[in-house]
DNA sequence: GAGTGGTCTAGACCACGAC
DNA sequence: TCGTGGTCTAGACCACTCG
């Protein structure tokens, strides 16, 4: 760890992370105004103002207008998930990756799944199945429905090859997003695919998506046993 | 949602995001440097340096000196977790908290808690379990392991009424922290803390932290069944 | 060598919010 | 009211990296 010329904005950032870890200002403390850093510092007000603003995003302190800059008296820890592509995720680790589709149907989907999304009752929604294999091996189940009123021309598209997720990011413009994540024992279906025995402890993955207007999709993804998902906290 | 007057940084942010969204610039493609949008949207190089900044933060631009600005090919969503102190996380939903210290020992940690912090052999590390309710129901069971050669205060400190999570925050400076998020099942002595049957899916949230000279502590945290994370994806 | 993003400056005005 | 952070500007120099 290099330290950064102090009248640098990350010069700046790293000086009072010390204060602030060294207890020189504590929790619930106000500290200093930008005026009265950037004299002390030597620099401009535009450069505590960048290193002030990163801590406050990452929640280590909590700046007001008018009151000033506080340091956070219960920091909230932040972790952030990379959710690459699947099939990148797997290439990544030095694995062949396989697709297969195993189901393929347009069919009124379950209630989680509208209500996540919600889904007015009528809509047409397309059901996916499909394994994505690393080096043969299942790696993840992946069941996906697809709302055809915002993305008709998923209806055609041919989901043998390129898997859904890949296909709707070529196409789809996608706004937002939601995550949950929870620990499910293993449904029966799933058992067999994967060949486990059922109610074992899976971590699913449900991501929903939607477009500028309508929603666009919500998938489920069941995770062989042992997987985890591996974040570095900041703050 | 508004659209920000645009020679504001974020009005900048919106309008380069509409480009890449309706595909104006697609996937890997070069979009003009800052001095020419700065032209276009009448303002300053610095805000528009600021938009695209934070768009590449996001990953949905990539950016490199010389070359320019380039749309992502496969943006890779983020999704962040936070991570509250577990009493502000059950007050904030409006119950009433309560933690109770089960055990306390010094004993040698198990070959995951050493391997993951890295610990010499015969170090001595301070083992607590404790179970943290809301309206009275368990709602997290805390397996923690605390390196008293870091924080040798631990040894005297009296967690049956703070809880270790609260008083290392307040005590130890933290420098970065791993977090690994995992579904396995419910182990015979949590079952019996939780009341739960034996092998039942749990969500299991093991966090390590590091001070700046040395691992901290190890903390496992089984959540009740049913328990779901919930994020939102940027990107 | 030259073009690009990365950063700093000195100054200015504005928006929020505590009083 | 008025102090604080939030932002914009115009200009400058630097650091990286491609050709």
């Amino acid at each position: 760890m290099t330290i950064a010329s102090p009248n640098t904005w990350q010069g700046v950032q790293d000086e009072v992370l010390r204060r602030i870890r060294e207890r020189v200002w504590k929790p619930g403390d106000l500290i200093p105004n930008e005026a009265d850093l950037a004299a002390e510092f030597g620099c401009a007000r535009a450069t505590v103002n960048r290193a002030l603003r990163e801590l406050a995003e990452q929640g280590l302190v909590e700046r007001r207008r008018k009151s000033g800059t506080r340091v956070a008296l219960h920091p909230v820890g932040r972790a952030v998930i990379e959710i690459p592509v699947i099939r990148t995720e797997i290439e990544a680790a030095g694995q062949r990756y396989d697709y297969r589709l195993l189901l393929r149907e347009v069919t009124p989907p379950p209630g989680r799944v509208t209500y996540t999304l919600g889904l007015p009752d009528a809509t047409r929604v397309l059901h996916l199945l499909a394994v994505h294999l690393a080096d043969g091996v299942p790696f993840v189940l992946e069941d996906r429905w697809i709302n055809l009123a915002a993305v008709p021309q998923a209806d055609e598209a041919d989901f043998s090859v390129k898997s859904a997720n890949e296909w709707l990011l070529e196409t789809v413009p996608v706004v937002r997003g939601d995550l949950a994540i929870s620990a499910l024992p293993c449904p029966p279906d799933a058992a067999r695919v994967l060949e486990l025995t059922e109610g074992t402890p899976l971590l699913a993955l449900d991501r929903s998506t939607w477009g500028p207007d309508a929603p666009i999709t919500h998938v489920r993804l069941w995770h062989m046993p042992g997987h985890r998902l591996l974040t570095q906290i900041a703050g």
